[in-house]
DNA sequence: TTCATATATCTGTTTATGCGGATATATAGA
DNA sequence: TCTATATATCCGCATAAACAGATATATGAA
């Protein structure tokens, strides 16, 4: 019971959802999240180790980035279903999604991964230098 | 995604999970509630109240008894679904649910309604005093 | 080793929420 | 009307959790 209240504890935050929702869609690292949604660093992170303490995903380093990904334990599968089915409902949820999608997009049509494609937009807007460590 | 951040809120606690649990099997009123769940009345009222604010439960006044049921709105349907998935998983649910069985089973047996069941033990435990009003 | 970058964690503050006990409200019987 | 009962709400307190900004940690390049 314990695990059932800290899942839904989990799922009653909207950047939770939002986040949850891009990860229906595969891996991300922190910072494609806080790219496409407009979030800084500290809650970003903050929000990804609640997901991770309650069982809802997986993290994995490499190099300087960290990538998390839905859990595959099966236990959770109701209600991260539940929570996929509300896509299309949910405005906000639907354009995270788009924005996402748009971003994978471009990256395949420059023939480049959607990380180089990160680094690339970064250097380009000036927010991260032209030293590149992935 | 305010209304479901809201839904979710109200998922997450559990006391409102049992009771809600209760509640797919029929409606109750706030004295049944307090009788299976062994809880107080100003705790049982209180979630209630919260379940009512989400939109997940409807109320319905007769005499001095408020009896409470699960909210026919389609759109939640998916949560709580979804949390019907999960009775026969948690073991604190499936109790509740049996106490619940047992409870109409006696009464049935007895040939009475529920509610005049419950009135009775009451009375038997003097808990209550002789005069019913229900 | 030193530095820059990505991420995680800490800090102080604010808000939400849980609780039990007390009180208020609504209803029905005497 | 007065009283008892069922339910709702209020009160004070304790804990959880959200946030932004600061700081700490881990990694890879120079």
């Amino acid at each position: 019971m314990k695990d059932i209240v800290k899942i839904y504890k989990a799922l009653s935050d909207e950047t939770r959802l939002r986040i949850l929702n891009l990860l229906h869609d595969g891996e991300l690292c922190v910072c494609h999240i806080m790219d496409i949604l407009h979030m800084g660093q500290s809650k970003v992170s903050r929000h990804l180790t609640y997901l991770k303490n309650a069982g809802l995903v997986h993290d994995r380093r490499k190099g300087l980035w960290v990538y998390y990904s839905l859990s595959k334990n099966k236990s959770y599968i109701p209600m991260l279903r539940c929570l996929k089915e509300l896509r299309m409902e949910v405005r906000e949820l639907k354009v995270d999604s788009e924005r996402l999608l748009k971003m994978k997009k471009a990256a395949k049509l420059s023939g480049i991964t959607i990380d180089k494609y990160l680094i690339i937009s970064k250097i380009k807007s000036n927010k991260g230098k032209a030293r590149c460590r992935c």
